[in-house]
DNA sequence: AGCATATATTCGGCTATCCGAATATAAAAA
DNA sequence: TTTTTATATTCGGATAGCCGAATATATGCT
């Protein structure tokens, strides 16, 4: 078996994926790293709320952090497990099909291509 | 795009999957059709939380209901979208990894051969 | 009709979890 | 060192969702 898949690391994913919240941060990194206030700006929503919604990513493995300076850079963790694997492929089929996803998708790629909010890497 | 997924069924979708009673019911389901009492016999819960859950699976699309006199038959639906596809291969995925799923599974063989609670269709 | 059986639903209560507001931390800038 | 900026965490309240107990429904049997 790959890596650690307790009952509870499925549990964790699950729910993870069960907020709309969660989903709608897990569908935006999918094109690739985003800082946290590029994600707060993209979702229009308060940032300890995005922040809270990143811890639980991070504790479920779902996504991985890389700091620099005061910026946290977020991206998808690479698959860690089959089942890992499945979930991410979920995502993938939802994005295409929830309007709310495709319409944060838009905006997404509109702040990239702005720049974003952090210095270039 | 395949049937009606708007953001209503993709989040009853997942939902669905987030809690433990339901995750055990679709696996055991994976096997083939069961009537409520096996369920309930499976999994060891009171008979009205099962019912519940079902009901949920059913409004999520997710199980089928076939009734028989007094008896309800319930079983996996088949895929109606990619997302649905996916969903349950995720199912599959989990299946061989959480050990509480194994031991139902165990008990779902046992039943099934002793014949059920129900007459035989 | 009256009763038994299989399943479904309703009802309060409890817990989990989400939220915004406020606060904390931590790194850069002044 | 004070201030500012970026992110994280804590707190109390509100809500959603799960549960068991009780009840309802619906079918078949006598």
């Amino acid at each position: 078996m790959e890596k650690n898949e307790s009952k509870g690391s499925v549990d964790l994913m699950f729910r993870a994926f069960s907020d709309r919240t969660r989903l709608r941060i897990l569908h935006v990194l999918r094109e690739g790293e985003l800082c946290v206030g590029d994600i707060v700006a993209i979702l229009d929503v308060l940032q300890p709320r995005v922040s809270r919604h990143l811890a639980y990513l991070r504790k479920a493995n779902l996504v991985t952090i890389r700091k620099t300076g005061t910026w946290s850079h977020y991206s998808l963790s690479p698959a860690s497990s089959s089942f890992h694997r499945k979930l991410l492929e979920c995502l993938a089929k939802c994005f295409t099909e929830v309007p709310e996803l495709q319409a944060d998708a838009v905006k997404a790629l509109k702040i990239r291509k702005s720049g974003g909010c952090c210095p270039p890497a």
